[in-house]
DNA sequence: TCTATTCTTTCCAGTAACCGGAAGGTCAAG
DNA sequence: CTTGACCTTCCGGTTACTGGAAAGAATAGA
């Protein structure tokens, strides 16, 4: 099966699916043709990554999870361990974005956003 | 006033300042001797970027930020606007991070987390 | 069979916003 | 005069790709 296949298979990019067997992720054997050879593992490998990508994991990430998908005798609490690690990466992610835009809402309505120069925005920015 | 000193007047690394002068965010003239040449003026702008990024605005945001913030005459409401962009933006990365925290923690959820190989995450992840 | 099109390959560059390090020039102190 | 702390430029790496160029391979149609 050569790479569009796999890839229109797996739902990803032709480039994405390059740059995984460029980083090791999934790196299919390569034909006479110099093609890469993917065959149905593959194609569900990619659609693995593609998921965990879905779900915020970042590739090294993925990495982990494929190891562990790959591993029949795997606990189950190693996996769960990642994607607690990864929820609570979102927690923080989150905490921190909530702050942000509670702080910058509560400049932003000081700023009467009119046609004149004062701007409380610009003020608070310049450290006043 | 050298690089280093600015750079500690403003909060930031020699190298971030470098950066900003590379991009022409903050390009002080030079000195006889090629050293870069900051005067208070180019710390307020700094330190005025320095805070614009803690508030989560990208550089190119800090951009337009500092051309209102040097333009004496400029309406309260572009700078607003900016600040709604950006609120805009915070607004809908949370809530695309808090459709992936929700997901993930279901699917976490019925994964026992124990010693056993089954597992509802890798399960969810392949496609099942 | 010739050809046009659609693959495929590799490699290079760019994205955002820097950080680390190397090689080398400058300057103040001791 | 030497040491050390600066400063300079340039190159590479980070994340996870994406776009594009140049060139070889395969396939469908005339």
């Amino acid at each position: 099966m050569k790479i569009g296949d796999a890839a229109n298979a797996a739902g990803l990019p032709v480039k994405t699916v390059r740059y995984y067997a460029d980083i090791d992720l999934v790196a299919p054997p390569r034909a006479d043709n110099g093609y890469r050879d993917y065959d149905a593992a593959d194609v569900k490998r990619l659609s693995f990554i593609g998921r965990s990508r879905a779900f915020g994991f970042s590739v090294a990430e993925c990495r982990r999870l494929l190891t562990l998908y790959d591993d029949d005798s795997r606990a189950s609490a190693d996996v769960k361990a990642i994607a607690e690690e990864h929820l609570a990466a979102l927690d923080q992610k989150m905490a921190e974005l909530a702050t942000l835009r509670a702080e910058l809402s509560a400049i932003a309505k000081e700023c009467k956003g009119d046609a004149g120069a004062r701007c409380p925005i610009i003020d608070h920015l310049a450290g006043a």
